[in-house]
DNA sequence: TAGATTGTTAATCGATTAACAATC
DNA sequence: TAGATTGTTAATCGATTAACAATC
């Protein structure tokens, strides 16, 4: 509950749009960019780009535009990067070491702790320095570590059970690679869904429908 | 260019979750749903899904509901999943393989057909029966196959010159697991996106803002 | 028939765009 | 100073919600 709180979600899910253009045109060297500049490459108009950055402060200039390195480092802050969230990933199949292995935890304000899956053929593996753990060692692990967030990359049948034991052990914040819909059962709990599902079915929706505008 | 060409993109984005809860009824049974019932479930007010439902026709009856199979099989057809689509696979890493043996392509209108990989040693590799070639055959493989879609799990750093490549083989629709943006360069090709990062930012913000609610 | 629930129109709400005064 | 570009208010546009007549 700080000063961001009113901020929308349209605008939320734009900010790390910005912070990878502008990180761009940072490695580019670029020091100054202006809105209109910005609309050309982003493709959002000018004034939108006006509006979202002013729900956070006055980071441009009158007749000059923004500095993009000190914009840039603004809009990391607003998302919370410089924070180190502990997250532990559950299930350890080809769709949770590619999420273990691929991801920057680190730029993107987390830090992996810990690896549970519930087959015991897993166990041991080491994925980025971090061995699996059995499942049945979660409950002993998050009362010793603090734990902030949980990755699901479990099936969708195992995740009403897990998710609920997850809840009890007390973890608020859930990044969902499964097919099941957490907030139905709590709404307490910070969601970000990632349905793969979904993004290729509506990818087939869009092939079908023969329409080639963006979406 | 069909009948669905003007129907919005929030309309479009929440067709593939009525369709996974549409699903869950059916698998246990139900026959029949309200769209009140349905709005318990999912979250969205009544009215909004009688809207949305009504986009593609009338497919309930008035004092009844809507008929939980025929529901499930109307929006299977408007999403286009009985559709074949010829998709290969761009990039064997992590990533590349989690996509390749976790996504059920044929449920949902796609067909996998090649893998290609720069890197000499995956080549010969073989994921779900496709074995991994690599990326100079490219070329030869979509003159002699079909190929509808192009899925783009390869690093940033080298996605602008393959979808240059690939948009001029004649590709026009991708799946985009790169943290380039396609749509900068071509307006005339559908893009369905997944930013994993840009997912992670958001989790990131929404635990920092501590905002509790849904986005 | 009476009750229920849709299909659809109208009202509201919120997000985007346009315009322009402030100011660097 | 003059030109450029922001910050901000007002206008527009579109999406969601509410209401209710149609009808099963």
């Amino acid at each position: 509950m700080n000063k961001f709180n009113s901020i929308s979600a349209p605008v939320i899910r734009r900010l790390p749009r910005y912070y990878r253009f502008l990180g761009e045109l940072k490695e580019k060297g670029v020091t100054r960019v202006s809105s209109k500049e910005l609309s050309d490459k982003m493709g959002f108009t000018a004034s939108l780009i006006r509006q979202d950055l002013n729900c956070f402060g006055g980071f441009g200039q009158q007749g000059y535009g923004y500095s993009v390195d000190s914009l840039y480092n603004e809009i990391g802050q607003i998302l919370g990067l410089e924070h180190s969230y502990n997250a532990i990933l559950l299930g350890a199949g080809n769709l949770g070491r590619a999420v273990a292995t691929h991801m920057s935890f680190e730029k993107r304000g987390f830090r992996l702790t810990g690896i549970f899956d519930i087959d015991e053929s897993k166990v041991g593996a080491v994925i980025r320095d971090i061995p699996v753990s059995h499942m049945s060692g979660l409950e002993k692990f998050c009362f010793e570590n603090h734990t902030d967030a949980a990755i699901l990359c479990v099936p969708k049948s195992a995740a009403p059970e897990l998710s609920e034991k997850l809840y009890q052990i007390g973890i608020r914040n859930y990044w969902n690679f499964s097919h099941y819909d957490l907030s139905v059962d709590h709404d307490d709990i910070i969601v970000e869904n990632v349905h793969l599902n979904d993004s290729l079915m509506i990818l087939c929706y869009r092939i079908s429908a023969g329409e080639g505008e963006k979406l």
